[in-house]
RNA sequence: GGGCGAGUAGCUCAGUUGGUUAGAGCGCCUGCCUUACACGCAGGAUGUCGGGGGUUCGAGUCCCUCCUCGCUCACCA
């Protein structure tokens, strides 16, 4: 695209709505975002890689503000790194959520009085396709209206044929090393999701429950009791003994004797067992091993049945082995009205003890919060302990960091303790287990391809009913979007391992470590260097933001009303490393402020730059004759790098030097609200309310000095709005495009691919110029201070002398300028009459004297002075005690001591010119 | 119960290996519609750095302890 200068004025006020579209449409005509294997380094091109892959919303999503933020920090930094000359790739793509989705379809056919056993599961499964086909895609195209710079190119989804190839080369792969295995043991089963779960999809809540005492008579005996403790009085139906500690007395005698279980009128043995604690409850336990965790172990040492008294729907069921166990009047009576019914039941029978509160924690469905059922079934598990280590390894040697820190720790302690993997689920949607059975000879056949027979008798077969956690292909994600399993694959060797990954720590487990754990299992590589996770968007209350909980806020109504830029700057620079980011959903005016003022900031300083710069070509800062730079110029530019330097610190190294991490940058880097406060900071502070200020009349006056003064501002103008393109990319695009040719030549077509700033030599003079305006900036605020102080109009003139001048040449040239942002005249010298005049001391020891007429309040004069004096006493104190100690001019660094003895020598004059004016003004 | 972390201005947070008079944004107060910007300009106020103890010439920073809050894991029925 050519550039066009344009010389009408800007609009006086920005529309971000308008502009932003017709912006992000051209780099996507230009092809801005696109990633090419070819120019990777690794594959001898000349670009270092540079990849994130995005954590792939459910298809079903909608755009929120946690996407919001999660991609505005994925995108600052792809954008930073694409300045900075990488090949950078950002993957974007959508998970197909397999219990979201398959509820959202089973809801639409609830709405049409259906269900998917009605329906089929062919029948249903395709319904489910063709509706993620028409609106898998809104949040992708949602997120290109907050200016994500993805390549969608590569959009991936994990039910996708290619994605969906990877998972089974991946599940036939761990089976196939021995990783992967068929259990038969107690899991969590959601009744209303009608499937079983993850350890980690089932999340423990404090719950105040009750803890039921029962009865159980001793077979053979008249009076004898065992009493045992319980919160679910509804399993006892499945109870198949009672146990108690090898060691307690108490009931030492009673092993190897039955009871009686009441209601099911059946007698069960009395078992010795180490899992009992003797200290809790009675210290007797019952044992229902289809119906908790801990029990089915003891089933399994003791070799007991195991009978299961629930249907899937949580409902009571005589099972398969159940033995009519459940009586009829609760067949089919919903777990917890069972548990009511149990209990009244008991009470009748004589059998209930006491009852007491119990709070205790109690596992809940992550996606339905419903309770769930610990459930005795067959399912696919894998093993994790092989699969944790390299993935423990790599963040412990620094090959892998997290960010922040404390992360780590939180990461080790689960991998450490980190237990096998459920990855079956009773669903429609998802990828199909590939394993068949063979019902003739028990074969049973796991296969990359489709079987039709049985390999072992050629019998016929039939696949397994479950689908995989949705999980087991969001793990494989950095891998298989590059191309995996085709290990010729040329993204693969183009960009993999990728580079950061940043989301939230809520999926720390879910995803980010069962993501590394397939890197080094499947390529034997970490998939990334850097964890980047980042806090929660919270109401002011603190609260999680939630659309259910009504105080979420659409960042697509935030875009609208400010734009895209103002969501991203404010969201960037609102987030500290890890901290929360806490919007006002009721004020989103307020909440955006700053996003929105600094746009609008950026915009009119843009304006007022153009139109005074004028449309005609402009040199280079470097070729501008030494002797036309002023100041200011000077001083502007060192800001500058000073800034380019902050910035740089603050986003810190991209990758890790030597391929591990070291000590030193480890944990550094990506500090971006510190990064973003930087560069506002300058482009606001200085930039606009000293340089442009102090260049305003300069530029108005035709030569040398207008020329340096344009050359100036419109590089630093393109310096900054590059610093700033990654948080703010339209705006800074749209203003770009509007500076004027360089005789240095064409910058580029697109901020969006210029290079990043450099920082240009510093040296001790330049170093200099800048404390000198620094003199300057000085004596302006003092001077506006008095104004303030004495309540001067600010439209009424006044008269400044300098006098007592240490730094006379410079405050001579300077004059004129501190003249005009001090709307006073200024001149050298001392005033006819000293009579009713302000004064101000400067810290260089210059002193200026400003006459007030009959304004001037000596009092007033006299008191600020003194105050002044008394405050730089105390401090004087607390320095000298320090340098007269010895223990401080002994062990102190010598630079430090070196410091403070500057230091007093400077207060030691100030407390001495102070001190004359005291005197002179005060009369002593 | 195990592990980890936090408590700094009214709010959200920075404060690098201990070393000036502890900072920023927002908010607040005062005065200004100064032809780029009132979504702005200029000026201003505000901290027992959670409490207590210790190490040190020197502690917001290191150690101990207590209090409060948060995160995370967890089979005491």
């Amino acid at each position: 695209m050519i550039k066009t200068p344009d010389t009408e004025e800007l609009p006086a006020q920005y529309d971000a709505r308008q502009t932003e579209s017709a912006i992000y449409q051209r780099w996507l005509d230009a092809d801005l975002f696109a990633a090419r294997d070819s120019r990777s380094a690794r594959v001898g091109g000349d670009r270092e890689p540079f990849v994130i892959v995005m954590p792939p919303p459910n298809v079903t999503a909608v755009l929120h503000m946690g996407h919001g933020l999660n991609n505005t920090v994925q995108d600052v930094i792809v954008r930073w790194r694409r300045m900075r000359g990488d090949e950078a790739l950002w993957i974007p793509g959508t998970d197909h959520a397999g219990i979201a989705t398959q509820n959202v379809i089973e809801k639409q056919l609830a709405a049409e009085g259906s269900t998917r056993f009605d329906l089929g599961r062919e029948a249903f499964v395709e319904r489910t396709a063709s509706f993620v086909a028409e609106t898998g895609n809104e949040i992708l195209r949602q997120l290109r209206s907050i200016g994500a710079s993805c390549d969608w190119n590569r959009t991936a989804y994990t039910l996708s044929p290619a994605l969906s190839h990877a998972v089974r080369e991946a599940f036939v792969q761990l089976y196939e090393r021995g990783l992967i295995y068929r259990g038969h043991r107690v899991i969590h089963w959601c009744g209303r999701c009608m499937t079983s779960l993850s350890d980690e999809e089932a999340q423990h809540g404090d719950e105040a429950g009750k803890l039921y005492h029962i009865a159980y008579p001793v077979v053979g005996t008249r009076q004898e009791k065992l009493t045992v403790a319980t919160t679910r009085p509804e399993t006892m139906l499945g109870d198949v003994a009672l146990a108690v500690h090898p060691d307690d007395e108490r009931y030492r005698d009673l092993v190897g004797q039955m009871v009686r279980l009441p209601i099911a009128e059946i007698d069960i043995p009395v078992i010795a067992d180490e899992y009992v604690d003797p200290a809790f409850g009675t210290g007797v336990v019952k044992i229902t091993p289809a119906h908790d965790p801990n029990d089915f172990e003891v089933g399994v040492r003791h070799k007991l049945s195991m009978p299961v008294i629930m249907a899937p729907d949580g409902t009571m069921a005589n099972g398969a082995d159940a033995g009519s166990r459940v009586p009829a009047s609760l067949v089919g009576v919903d777990r917890f009205a069972a548990r009511e019914q149990i209990v009244s039941l008991l009470e009748k029978l004589g059998s209930l003890g006491r009852t007491e509160p119990h709070a205790h924690a109690v596992r809940h469905c992550y996606r339905c919060d419903t309770v769930v059922e610990p459930r005795l079934s067959d399912q696919w598990f894998v093993k994790m302990k092989p699969l944790a280590e390299p993935a423990l390894a790599g963040v412990r040697d620094g090959t892998i960091r997290i960010l922040p820190e404390r992360w780590e720790a939180v990461y080790i302690n689960w991998l450490e303790n980190i237990r096998d993997w459920n990855i079956s689920r009773q669903l429609w949607w998802g990828h199909r287990i590939p394993v068949w059975y063979c019902d003739s000879c028990g074969e049973q056949v796991v296969s990359r391809t489709d079987v039709s027979a049985c390999t072992k008798c050629d019998g016929p077969v039939r696949q397994d009913e479950d689908v995989l956690d949705t999980w087991f292909s969001s793990w494989l994600f950095p891998i298989s979007t590059l191309g995996w399993p085709d290990k010729e694959s040329p993204s693969l060797a183009a960009f993999y391992p990728t580079d950061d990954l940043v989301t939230a720590p809520e999926i720390l487990f879910f995803w980010v470590s069962r993501m590394i754990m397939a890197g080094y299992a499947f390529m034997g590589a970490a998939p990334f260097h850097t964890v980047y996770l980042h806090g929660t968007v919270r109401d002011t209350e603190h609260v999680k933001m939630s659309k259910s909980l009504g105080n979420g806020i659409d960042p697509l109504d935030v875009v609208e009303a400010y734009g895209a830029d103002a969501l991203r700057y404010t969201v960037i620079s609102g987030m500290g490393m890890g901290a929360d980011l806490v919007l006002d959903h009721r004020d989103l005016e307020r909440s955006f402020a700053p996003g929105r003022n600094f746009a609008t900031k950026l915009w009119n300083i843009g304006r007022f730059l153009l139109s005074k710069v004028g449309n005609e070509t402009v040199q280079s800062p470097d070729s501008v004759a030494d002797g036309d730079l002023d100041l200011s110029d000077r001083w502007i530019l060192g800001r500058l790098d000073a800034t380019i330097a902050a910035c740089d610190a603050a986003l810190g190294p991209a990758r890790p030097g030597g391929g591990r991490w070291t000590e030193a940058e480890r944990f550094s880097g990506l500090r971006l609200s510190e990064y973003a406060e930087s560069a506002r900071a300058f482009v606001w502070n200085d930039l606009a309310d000293w340089y442009l200020e102090s260049t305003k009349f300069r530029i108005e006056s035709p030569g040398p000095g207008r020329d340096a003064a344009r050359a100036v501002i419109v590089h630093v103008f393109d310096q900054a709005l590059r610093l700033l393109h990654p948080i703010m990319p339209f705006i800074t695009e749209t203003l770009w495009q509007r500076l004027p040719e360089s005789v240095a030549g064409s910058r580029g077509d697109f901020i969006a691919t210029v290079a990043w700033p450099e920082r240009s030599s510093s040296s001790p003079e330049r170093d200099r110029e800048i404390a000198d305006f620094e003199i300057v900036k000085e004596a302006v605020t003092a001077i506006r201070q008095l104004r303030s102080d004495y309540a001067i109009p600010p439209g009424k003139p006044i008269e400044v002398f300098v006098s007592q001048n240490r730094n006379a040449a410079l405050f001579g040239k300077n004059a004129p300028l501190i003249g005009r942002l001090t709307r006073s005249s200024t001149s050298m010298g001392a005033p006819a009459s000293a009579q009713g005049a302000a004064h101000l001391l400067l810290s260089d020891g210059s002193e200026l004297i400003v006459p007030l007429g009959g304004l001037v309040d000596l009092s007033k004069e006299c008191g600020k002075i003194r105050g002044e004096l008394e405050q730089l006493e105390t401090q004087l104190q607390s320095l000298s005690g320090r340098l007269r100690n010895e223990g401080f001019i002994k062990r102190a660094p010598a630079s430090v001591v070196e410091a403070e003895r500057r230091k007093e020598g400077d207060w030691l004059k100030r407390r001495e010119q102070l001190a004359d004016k005291v005197k002179a003004l005060c009369g002593g």
